[in-house]
DNA sequence: GGCTACCTAAACACGA
DNA sequence: TTCGTGTTTAGGTAGC
């Protein structure tokens, strides 16, 4: 039997695509509440984008997408690695669609006549063609991460991954079967019942705010929703974190119209155009000073950390009568592993995680004391953050905060990826 | 070569 | 009965 640890798909080898598409965007309502503490353990970084961005242009929009935009990984991908990362002679446009994990652009399904000159291969694939450089978890991961519940049916994550990786439209359809597969045995995922969250709706009080609008799956009815337990995050946050990532072209940016404000849906897009030309300063001003162009998922994965610690310190639900889902209620999560049974992350060589099962309502400051999470808690800049979370209750000034080392973090964390980038070349080199 | 991580396929059960 | 979902098993590839 097959345990799944997480990490890297391995870079698109056949699965060439022979069966019909499938119509993206399957899509439905985050039916159940949040987890509140899988928001808060797991995402132990805490995170505030949305603080961050609501300092920034992309405050502009208004409502409840106001997190959206921010949690949504697009954002990342397009605003801060396109535009700044990509940036001189390789940029790209910030809607270019495409998504290459190969280094190619351009592509018939591309929008954009986007600098053709790759940062690897220069092969010049679409992201029809092109199998994600993410593992099926990974891919799970960041869509339950983007849904504002965090948690999604399974319809949902196929929706989103349908969604960002044309790729899988045109695949074999054998791909759902590794998504549930991925779900039912990779123990990052948790299903809750989603008879306990209110279908229709979402934790953050309007499902309107969620990517996907469509009720399929809510009036289906059909399965539970998945959440990513959150004793795992920070490993799937790692792994994402460790993903190579060769250019910044991650996801495919539906080169469609976008969806008008009402639907819940702009601020992404919108956000980008803003965002193009007028990034948020104190969360840019760092990065352009750094000049890596493989710094963006490090980046990326920064912002998302940031994100998280501030969603933590946040409340977000104090106005949900609905009320979150309590992962920690043990009763609520159908499925239940211990977690020393767990033996995904145990033997990785990754794993830097605490092989103890930790309480659900622990904090990153929590996991760091036990002496876990080893890497990030070498983190100077991220524990003094923390510290000062914990003795702060001013939104406010842990916005600053968060504000301030956003920009230092994704610098270092640009300048980290940049080593282990220039590493895995000389590597491959040297291979060769 | 062994191990780990991951993919893929298939079979089966269950419920709507 | 069909379909979607969830679980389990097995075989395979690729990288370290």
């Amino acid at each position: 039997m097959h345990e799944y640890p997480l990490g890297l798909m391995s870079p698109v080898i056949g699965m060439s695509p022979d069966k019909k598409a499938e119509s993206p965007g399957a899509h439905s309502v985050c039916g159940a509440g949040t987890l509140p503490e899988a928001e808060s353990a797991s995402s132990p970084m805490a995170t505030s984008l949305d603080q961050i961005g609501r300092s920034g242009p992309v405050s502009v929009v208004a409502g409840e997408s106001e997190d959206d935009e921010l949690t949504n990984l697009n954002w990342l991908h397009e605003n801060l690695l396109q535009n700044f990362t990509l940036g001189g002679p390789e940029s790209q446009p910030i809607n270019s669609p495409l998504f290459d994990i190969e280094g190619g652009a351009g592509s018939p399904h591309s929008n954009t006549a986007s600098s053709t000159s790759s940062v690897s291969t220069g092969s010049g694939k679409d992201p029809y063609k092109s199998k994600p450089p993410f593992s099926f978890s990974l891919l799970i991961y960041m869509a339950i991460e983007q849904s504002p519940c965090k948690s999604l049916p399974v319809k949902d994550i196929y929706g989103w991954i349908l969604k960002h990786f044309p790729y899988f439209s045109s695949a074999p359809s054998g791909w759902k079967n590794s998504v549930r597969h991925n779900l039912s045995l990779n123990k990052c995922f948790r299903k809750v019942d989603r008879s306990i969250g209110k279908p229709g709706v979402c934790c953050h009080g309007d499902v309107s705010s969620f990517l996907f609008m469509n009720t399929a799956s809510e009036t289906n009815g059909k399965g539970s929703l998945w959440c990513v337990h959150p004793e795992f995050q920070p490993m799937l946050m790692q792994a994402l974190k460790k993903q190579h990532f060769p250019n910044s072209h991650a996801f495919y940016t539906p080169p469609a119209s976008p969806p008008r404000f009402s639907e819940g849906f702009l601020p992404v897009y919108a956000s980008i155009e803003i965002l193009a030309s007028s990034p948020p300063h104190h969360l840019f001003t760092s990065v352009q000073g750094c000049g890596l162009k493989e710094c963006d998922f490090d980046a990326a994965t920064a912002m998302m950390l940031l994100k998280s610690a501030s969603e933590q310190n946040s409340d977000p639900y104090t106005d949900d009568q609905e009320g979150p889902i309590d992962l920690s209620r043990r009763d609520l999560v159908l499925v239940s592993r211990d977690p020393k049974e767990d033996h995904n992350y145990s033997s990785s060589p990754v794993r830097q995680y605490p092989s103890q099962p930790l309480d659900f309502s622990m904090g990153l400051h929590q996991v760091q004391e036990r002496g876990g999470w080893a890497q990030w808690s070498q983190s100077p800049l991220q524990s003094q953050l923390l510290g000062k979370r914990i003795r702060r209750d001013s939104r406010s000034d842990v916005d600053e905060e968060l504000k301030e080392a956003a920009g230092s973090l994704l610098h270092l964390a640009g300048i980290r990826t940049s080593l282990v980038a220039s590493r895995r070349k000389n590597r491959k080199l040297s291979r060769k």
